[in-house]
DNA sequence: AGCACGCCGACT
DNA sequence: GTCGGCGTGCTC
């Protein structure tokens, strides 16, 4: 019989190494195994797991050299040919091995093979057996039985913990005995947030959110931008589109930038759509995520929802994929591989023929300039529902605060909106983007700021555990009493934190119920989550916080926002600072007066006439976006060229300084080559010339868009480097440069 | 990533 | 003389 017929598979092994970057042949006879399927095979002397990429008839390979599959790791293959081709695309654009790649599609509990499906028991009558018949046919005495048996008239089956608790275990085992009932396993799924309530509100949409859902369908276009401001229903359109997709049988991502939003967001969607939504993020447990997974590849979750790791969804007939708050910097990964998620979904989008939803109020640059030229479809959502008003914001000078002799954090106005804030019963959010206690610790007689042994960094003191943090490399040193150079005991504190801040504030208002959410607050599982329902739930009179406050959160009694340190970002060296700060700034605002009554926003700055500030004060996003684009022309900065750098690192300084000149060099003579192309290219000490006891050095340049051959070059330039001293890393358009 | 092979320093 | 350091190379 020829159903033993040898078959041949590309296997791609989960050994995340160049030298292993390859396909390996295997052999197999099993014809369960397809493309996509989990294996493990022998690979020298171990049992490896891999993916299988491709099958065939003949092998390229010797034949006596190739082995065979061990086993089969699932029936479902993990990937599909959507998911395999955008791994090799990913693993191409991000200069990483297939291994990484997949990496990224697979729920990482899955690989160690450590979590396992969990079973539920139930108990159910045996076939053919009719309880009127059962009962008369029991002794008088089997009071529990009887209990037990008509328990089922009501349910087809009974869970055999609720049976234990409610009749008995001898009853249970009388009846199996008897030969009435049976016990069967069916897979329980372990899923997250199962506490929170759901809200169901009918919803009629306006004729803007109407328009702006018929046009995302009827355009011809993939990409389609839905510029709104803050507060003009986004997230019904959303909901709307993802209704239709779903009724045409196919299957939705949903991303929001931060793991925080997933709640309200899954809030929404499970209001209408059940448990056909699925979460996807790191803060789920293994178990949960593993479970959530794979109601997704099998069909029974069709929604999947998630921050940006969950464009990797295992979806097939994907009909719309939406980005919440495109402009957000956590779309681009920052550690290898470093994906930009829109670039992700417009691959997913046009492989599959899906609509790829970008929705904010302040689109990035790029997205903007995209939607301008034409090539993204241009939604506006101008107006407010309900047309309330954005609430004010108003500027506060802090050199005039400091010249009055106020050195606390909080300017006058600040304090006084506060006051009545609290005396009205609303709530407020102060946000400042520093957590700690105090950015550094300065010895007053000789100036020495502690620093991280490992890092060129300062140190952040935190009062909570009296210590000394690294937010860099994560060190922990005692905190100090008596200044390590010089032995004085006077030590000064720089710059304040959120920790700092909520002292301070629980000084000015003793009364008040004062919160604190940051990385350090929200490291307990479902963390984020609490605290937001404690301060939604009135449990809180001010929230104080970092970014993480600053995204989506609906909260109506919030009438006040305090922006305490709105320069934090505007100086940094980075082409991006002024459109950031904007961002920021819009984003904070909107948390104030959500619902009936008027917010009010307070910036603290020590710049108040610099330009990004006065039109955020304005919301006047069109005349940042006319400005960022000609400066950005003009400078040769994105969307017009691509940011490359390439950093090395290593624990010997020399010899980083000797690879950085000769990846110079080389990128020097591609660069003589298209002199054109190219609008910058230097090397240099990177800006955080130490981390972790490495010396980081950096060759910078900026290349023409659509020169991505170029970019080729450099990473192949580079790579050659690369050892297990030297670490080698190139960066298109990261979102920091440290 | 591992594991084997291979070529140079300090030990019973 | 050997045990063992970790540099280099290979895995279908």
């Amino acid at each position: 019989m020829d159903g033993l017929k040898i078959l041949f598979a590309d296997v791609i092994v989960d050994i995340t190494n160049d030298q292993v970057d390859n396909i390996f042949e295997y052999s197999f006879t099993d014809c369960e195994i397809t493309l996509g399927s989990r294996v493990v095979v022998p690979f020298g002397k171990r049992e490896i797991e891999g993916i299988v990429i491709a099958v065939k008839n003949t092998p390229r390979y010797e034949l006596d050299k190739i082995k065979p599959i061990s086993k089969l790791l699932e029936d479902t293959p993990a990937l599909t040919e959507e998911t395999l081709a955008l791994m090799e695309h990913v693993s191409k654009k991000c200069y990483v091995t297939r291994a990484l790649a997949l990496r990224l599609f697979l729920p990482s509990e899955m690989r160690k093979g450590k979590v396992k499906e969990q079973f539920i028991k139930y108990l159910r009558l045996c076939d053919g057996v009719s309880i009127e018949q059962a009962v008369i046919g029991l002794k008088k005495s089997a009071v529990k039985q009887k209990e037990l048996l008509n328990a089922f008239a009501e349910k087809d089956s009974l869970g055999y913990t609720y049976c234990v608790e409610n009749f008995s275990v001898s009853a249970i085992k009388g009846l199996i005995e008897k030969g009435l009932i049976e016990i069967y396993k069916e897979k329980y799924n372990r899923s997250p947030y199962k506490h929170i309530e759901t809200t169901s509100k009918d919803i009629t949409l306006t004729d803007r959110q109407k328009s702006a859902v018929n046009s995302v369908i009827a355009t011809e276009k993939t990409t389609s931008l839905i510029y709104g401001v803050t507060g003009s229903g986004k997230t019904e359109v959303y909901l709307n589109l993802i209704e239709n997709t779903i009724k045409n049988g196919q299957t939705a991502i949903m991303l929001v930038p931060e793991i925080a939003l997933t709640p309200q967001m899954l809030k929404q969607l499970r209001a209408r759509f059940n448990d056909n939504a699925a979460i996807l993020h790191s803060g789920l447990s293994a178990g949960e995520r593993f479970d959530e997974w794979w109601r997704l590849r099998n069909g029974q979750a069709r929604i999947a929802i998630g921050a940006r790791s969950a464009i990797f969804a295992p979806l097939e007939n994907i009909g719309l994929i939406i980005i919440d708050e495109e402009h957000d910097g956590s779309y681009v990964s920052e550690s290898s591989p470093r994906y930009n998620t829109i670039e992700v979904a417009k691959f997913r989008a046009e492989y599959s023929g899906a609509k790829l939803v970008l929705g904010s109020a302040t689109p990035s640059i790029e997205s903007y300039k995209n939607a301008l030229d034409g090539v993204y479809n241009l939604i506006e959502l101008p107006e407010r529902i309900n047309k309330r008003s954005l609430p004010d914001v108003e500027i506060v000078d802090m050199r005039k605060e400091i010249r009055r002799g106020n050195n606390s954090p909080f300017s006058s106005a600040l304090k006084e909106e506060l006051q009545k804030c609290l005396d009205r019963g609303n709530q407020a959010i102060i946000f400042l983007n520093q957590r700690g206690y105090s950015k550094m610790v300065i010895c007053t007689e000789c100036g020495h700021v502690q620093k991280c042994e490992a890092c060129d960094v300062s140190l952040t003191y935190h009062k909570e555990d009296n210590s000394l943090l690294c937010h860099y490399c994560g060190a922990k040193y005692k905190m100090i009493d008596a200044c390590t150079e010089c032995g004085s005991r006077f030590i000064r504190y720089g710059g304040t934190g959120t920790e700092k801040v909520v002292i301070e504030l629980q000084k000015l208002f003793p009364k008040a119920r004062i919160l604190r959410m940051d990385k350090d607050t929200t490291q307990s599982k479902e963390g984020h989550f609490k605290i937001l329902s404690t301060f939604a739930n009135k449990g809180a009179d001010i929230l104080v916080g970092t970014q993480m406050i600053a995204k989506g959160h609906d909260f109506p009694s919030v009438t006040l926002v305090g922006i305490l340190d709105a320069d934090m970002s505007l100086h940094f060296s980075d082409y991006r600072s002024g459109e950031r700060t904007f961002q920021l700034i819009t984003q904070v605002a909107g948390r104030s007066g959500r619902a009936e009554q008027v917010g009010k926003v307070v910036l603290q700055t020590y710049s108040p006439e610099h330009p990004v500030l006065q039109r955020a004060t304005k919301y006047d996003y069109q005349n940042l976006y006319k400005h960022e684009i000609s400066v950005r022309k003009a400078t040769g900065f994105p969307p017009f060229t691509n940011v490359v750098r390439v950093l090395i690192s290593s624990e010997n300084e020399e010899e980083a300084v000797k690879v950085t000149k000769s990846i110079y060099g080389e990128i020097n003579l591609i660069y003589l080559e298209n002199r054109d192309k190219f609008r910058f290219l230097g090397c240099m000490k990177a800006p955080l010339k130490r981390l972790q006891n490495k010396f980081r050095y950096q060759v910078l340049m900026r290349i023409d868009v659509n020169c991505t051959e170029l970019i080729d070059k450099v990473f192949y330039v580079s790579d050659k480097y690369k050892s297990n001293k030297m670490f080698i890393a190139l960066e298109i358009n990261s979102n920091n440069l440290t």
